[in-house]
Order: structure tokens, then C-alpha cells, then sequence
RNA sequence: GCGGGCGUAGUUCAGUGGUAGAACGGAAGCCUUCCAAGCUUCACACGAGGGUUCGAUUCCCUUCGCCCGCUCCA
């Protein structure tokens, strides 16, 4: 069902999001270029916000977690060893006749829309030839534009992560459990770009990849392995005050990671740290879904995965995926380079010694049968793959194992939507000759809104006002984005203010300069939210912005 | 890529086979002692290309883009 009325607000933030410099169409001079989107001046401050909100959460919040910045452009190799050659290019076929479209190698299976008796194989209608769809944006690297120059624009940025474990873990002096994070453009030649920039053709990407220690090896360290149960219960850290977190972390964590962890502890653990960044960023709980994916919709490589989904006006769509990826992306890669992508864990090997010989058995079989199980996945001959495992279960002993890894993975402009959608409000009052308008207000969360404060003297012509406002509007700007705005009405500059998402407003007026002696040096702050004012020192203004902003 | 709808200032809309207005918004100035006040002035559009025509924003074709379905999963 297409409900007109959503339409309708999308309809009015997508001509907000232009009018008042969010977002723009790309190349839209010559007439826009599907799929593309720029950001303008306040979008380009709101993307910029929400990226260092979560590169300081996922990284410089933690001890545990590194951050990498490569290329977009890297060996092509990379892009077979991690499926993207292949599994982006499904063979298609078109049908003329009822106009469907169909992957080639399942017309066998899937009925006819027109004659469900029949499937499409069999059916009259006049079909195309099959055509592959990589999605995978391709470019040659040199002057010379044949087979051996081929590459790729990135389509997802975490292999990047994955190429360079090794080097990460040697120079960071972190150790498994430890995560690497990144963010960046990545692009997919989507078939359809749709919904705004919801689904575009080059986006950004928020990625972590979190490497933990196999089960077994847990198991081999600390006896057993937490149930998810017991990892959340009894570990739930209780805030020393009530206080609104107005102070460091935006997004307290509530879980204390644990050695005897295992992926479906960590798996959920980061589904909670997700949620609750969105939380703290302005989405509430209830505008968001999680869904866990069921066993047969997961890729073949992954244990879990979990969406969170935001609901959107043209329906609940995903923003974020968090994945359990076993140790599949580094045994491919290790597969493919030919370079060992296994960790060596002391911890490991001085527990495996003191392990009675039928609990390393055990553990042995449960890890080769893993091993094993992904080698002939792969098309590893059966004889080669038993001698492979054993090899890989044998390094067990030796405190070596290729870790597994957990990945939280977002889309930049996803969010930026959710947050323009969330943040979307109205009101409609009457202006003095009773007319009706409707104001708009973004209610951005502080963290995230492109200007902090607006600053304002109450009037133009008083050239006191405008200087005590100016230097005010100096004194805020080296610590955030402020703007000053002198034209029009004061309600008139408020209500635009209202627009951009700004929280606070920040007038200078005759009480400032003393007009009242006691109200000297002293401001209005307006809330943007409810219009509420309340007076402050201009001496204690940073502080309290920082205090609402952070 | 296929089918359906749409395309006029920044936005929302008028309008005509003789090259276009309005409202709001924007800029400048005057005025204004707290929520889009008022006055004056200014700038800005027929998505692009090709036809038909003496002439096209209007008619035709193509293309590009947007919206709705089929696909997609950051």
C-alpha cells in the first residue's frame, strides 16, 4: 500500500533538505545523475558530526578498537577472495512479455507471474539473453585499459580491514578480542536507486570489525563459554548517577565485555552498543527494530546477523546490519594471498597443555570440523580439506588460530536520512493577522545538529547589540559552530534557525548591556524545541553549551 | 533495465503556439526592545537535445531526472 500521506512527507523533506541546503542532487546542472547525492553546508556539518560521534564512540572511547583508512581502490584480488566478483554478478534474464526479470539460473524454479502453472523456463513469453549485473563499479588502474588493469571501486569498505589485519595487530599492540574500524565511500552499482539517498549508488560507510577468539579457543582458555544469558545478567554496569550522561561517552555502555565470551555474547553485545549510539544520537528505541535474521535468510558464511532497521515514511528499513561472520572473510583472504592470517595467542597455548586430553579432543574436532566444513564449502577437494583442518586444528596447540570476527556495519547516509525524518516536525499557529502557517522544526539531538547556536543581536541598528553579539558569537566559534544572524525580525531569525535544527539561540539585548544592572552581561538562550528562554551569564555559556552538546 | 505518473524562480503553484506571473523564501536598505511584523529596491525559472512551425515553455520524438510498482539489504 503506498500511503499518499508518507509520500507527502517525504515529499516535504526532501524540498526542505533542498531549500535549506541539506541535500542536493548531484551534477543537477545537467540535470542530476541517478543515484548521487551531494550534501550542502548544514548537511555537510550533520554528516560530519555523526561520523566523528562514531568514530569516537567505536574507537577513541575504547580501548579495544583501532581505526584504518584505506584506499577505495585496492588489488582486485581482494574482490574475488571476498565473493564480490562473483556474487554481485547473478546472471539475469528479462521476460518481454509479462515484463518480469528473473536470475538466470533459477528460471526452472520460479513460476510465471502470467501463467503460474508454468515456470519461467517454460513459459511463451519472449525473454532477453542473460545479462550479468555486477554491481561493482569497475575502472582501469594505468594509462592501458585492457583485462590485466582491471579494478574495482570498493563496494563495501571492510575488506579493506581484513587485508590489512596483520598489519593493524602488529603496530596497534592490540591483541584478539580487538576490532578495527573504518569509515568511508563505497559504491554499488545499484539496479535502482530509490527512496531518496536511501539507497544510492556511492554512499558512506561506518564499518567495525570486531575479532574475537574462536569458541574453542575460549573454551581451551576459560573452561566453558558464557551462555548469552550470563554474559548480559549480572554484568549490567550501573551508572554511578542518574544524571542525563550529559558528560563524556554519549552512548554508556551497559555490557562489560568478558574473557569467556563467545561469538554470540560479543554478537549481542554489539547489537546493544549499536542501538544504544542511536539512542544517544536522537533516534529512540521506538523508532528502531531489530531484526534477527533467520537461519535460512543468512549468508552461508555468517553464524548471525541482525538488522537494525529505522522506520522510515516509505517503510522500516535498514540501517545498520551486525553481523557474526565466523573466520570466513580472513581464511579467504588468507586462502587467496597465500599469507597467514592466524593469530598466535599465548594465552592459548599455556591453557591447551593443561587441558585433559579428552577436552582437547574435543575441542580439537569441533574446530577442524569447522575448518572443514568451510574448506569444502569452498570447493576444496575432500582429501585436501581433511589435510588442511588438521593442519589448522594442529596450530591449536601451538596457541595459533585465524580469529572470527563480528561486524557492525552502517550506512553514513542512512542515518543522516533517519535523523532529517526523526528530527522532522511541524507547527501550525497563527501570526498576528490570524493566518495560519505551518512552521518547520528539526529537532536534531544537539550531538548531531550542524549549528550548535545561533547568536543574535535583538536589533541591527544598535551598534552595541551587534558588537557585544559579535563577540560573543567570537567567543563560542573556536569550540563549536555557531552562526550570527542579524537580519529580519528577531521571531523571523528564530523561526530559521527552527529550520536548520539549531537547539539554541543565544539573543544579545539591552538588559545584556545593563539596561537592568543586574541582568548585565547576561543573555537570553531560547530552546528551540519548546521556545523556552532563560537567562545566563555570557561567562558561563561555553561551559554550558559543552555541556549540552557533547 | 521494464511498466505507470510527473518535470515552469530556492520552495509551493498559476499560465500561453507570439519566449512567463503569484505567494513564500533569498539579498540590500529603512524601520523594529524576543518568536517568519511593515515599507522600498533587487536577483532568480519553462530539466536537456532534436524536430514540426515564420515562431515553441506550450505540439511531436529522444534523453536525463523525480515519484509509484518488479529488484535491492549500508
Amino acid at each position: 500500500m503506498a500511503e499518499p500521506k508518507e509520500n507527502v512527507l517525504m515529499e516535504k523533506i526532501v524540498s526542505l533538505c533542498k531549500r535549506r541546503g541539506f541535500i542536493f542532487q548531484s551534477s543537477e546542472i545537467y540535470g542530476g545523475i541517478n543515484g548521487f547525492w551531494d550534501y550542502g553546508p548544514l548537511g555537510a556539518e550533520l554528516k560530519r558530526n555523526v561520523k566523528e560521534l562514531w568514530w569516537n564512540t567505536m574507537t577513541r572511547q575504547r580501548d579495544d578498537v583501532v581505526g584504518l583508512e584505506a584506499t577505495i581502490i585496492m588489488h582486485p584480488q581482494i574482490w574475488k577472495a571476498s565473493g564480490h566478483v562473483d556474487t554481485f554478478s547473478d546472471p539475469m534474464i528479462d521476460c518481454k512479455t509479462c515484463k518480469g526479470r528473473f536470475r538466470a539460473d533459477q528460471t526452472n524454479e520460479i513460476p510465471c507471474p502470467q501463467k503460474p502453472s508454468k515456470m519461467v523456463s517454460e513459459c511463451h513469453g519472449e525473454k532477453t539473453a542473460p545479462r550479468a549485473f555486477n554491481l561493482m563499479f569497475q575502472t582501469y588502474v594505468g594509462p592501458v585499459r585492457d583485462e590485466s588493469a582491471i579494478a574495482y571501486l570498493r563496494p563495501e569498505t571492510a575488506q579493506a580491514i581484513f587485508a590489512q589485519f596483520k598489519n593493524v595487530l602488529e603496530t596497534s599492540r592490540q591483541k584478539v578480542p580487538f576490532g578495527i574500524a573504518q569509515t568511508g565511500k563505497a559504491f554499488r552499482n545499484e539496479v535502482t536507486p530509490r527512496n531518496y539517498t536511501f539507497r544510492s549508488r556511492e554512499f558512506e560507510q561506518m564499518e567495525l570489525e570486531f575479532f574475537i577468539k574462536p569458541d574453542e579457543v575460549v573454551e581451551a582458555i576459560c573452561g566453558k563459554v558464557a551462555t548469552t544469558a550470563e554474559a548480559i545478567t549480572g554484568n549490567i554496569e550501573h551508572p554511578t548517577s542518574n544524571a542525563e550522561h550529559r558528560t563524556g561517552n554519549p552512548q554508556p555502555s551497559t555490557l562489560n565485555p568478558q574473557p569467556n565470551w563467545g561469538w554470540e555474547a560479543w554478537h549481542k553485545y554489539w547489537v546493544e552498543e549499536r542501538i544504544k549510539f542511536y539512542e544517544g544520537i536522537g533516534l529512540p528505541r521506538t523508532t528502531l527494530e531489530e531484526y534477527w535474521q533467520k537461519p535460512e535468510e543468512l549468508a552461508h558464511y555468517a553464524r548471525a546477523c541482525v538488522d537494525i532497521l529505522f522506520k522510515f515514511p516509505f517503510g522500516t528499513q535498514e540501517l545498520e546490519g551486525i553481523a557474526a561472520r565466523s573466520d570466513f572473510d580472513l581464511s579467504q583472504h588468507e586462502r587467496f594471498s597465500g599469507k597467514p592470517m592466524g593469530v598466535f595467542d599465548e594465552e592459548l597455548r599455556t591453557a591447551w597443555v593443561k587441558l585433559p586430553k579428552e577436552k582437547s579432543d574435543e575441542l580439537w574436532r569441533r574446530y577442524y570440523e569447522n575448518r572443514k566444513k568451510y574448506l569444502v564449502k569452498m570447493g576444496v577437494a575432500e582429501e585436501q580439506a581433511s589435510k588442511d583442518a588438521t593442519e589448522d586444528a594442529n596450530g591449536l596447540a601451538k596457541g595459533q588460530y585465524i580469529p572470527h570476527v563480528i561486524e557492525p556495519s552502517a550506512g553514513v547516509d542512512r542515518l543522516i536520512l533517519a535523523l532529517i525524518t526523526n528530527a522532522y516536525s511541524e507547527v501550525t499557529g497563527t501570526d498576528d493577522k490570524s493566518r495560519s502557517e505551518t512552521r518547520v522544526i528539526l529537532k536534531f539531538h544537539p550531538r548531531v545538529a550542524p549549528v550548535k547556536a545561533g547568536v543574535m543581536p535583538l536589533l541591527k541598528n544598535k551598534p552595541e547589540l551587534v558588537k557585544k553579539a559579535l563577540e560573543v558569537r567570537d567567543r563560542l566559534r573556536p569550540w563549536m559552530n555557531v552562526f550570527y544572524d542579524d537580519a529580519g525580525s528577531i521571531g523571523r531569525r528564530y523561526a530559521r534557525q527552527d529550520e536548520a535544527g539549531t537547539p539554541f539561540c543565544m539573543t544579545i539585548d539591552f538588559d545584556t548591556l545593563g539596561e537592568k544592572p543586574e541582568l548585565k552581561d547576561t543573555v537570553t538562550v531560547r530552546f528551540r524545541d519548546d521556545g523556552r528562554q532563560e537567562r545566563l551569564p555570557i561567562g558561563e555559556l561555553l561551559g554550558w553549551l559543552q555541556a549540552r552538546i557533547r
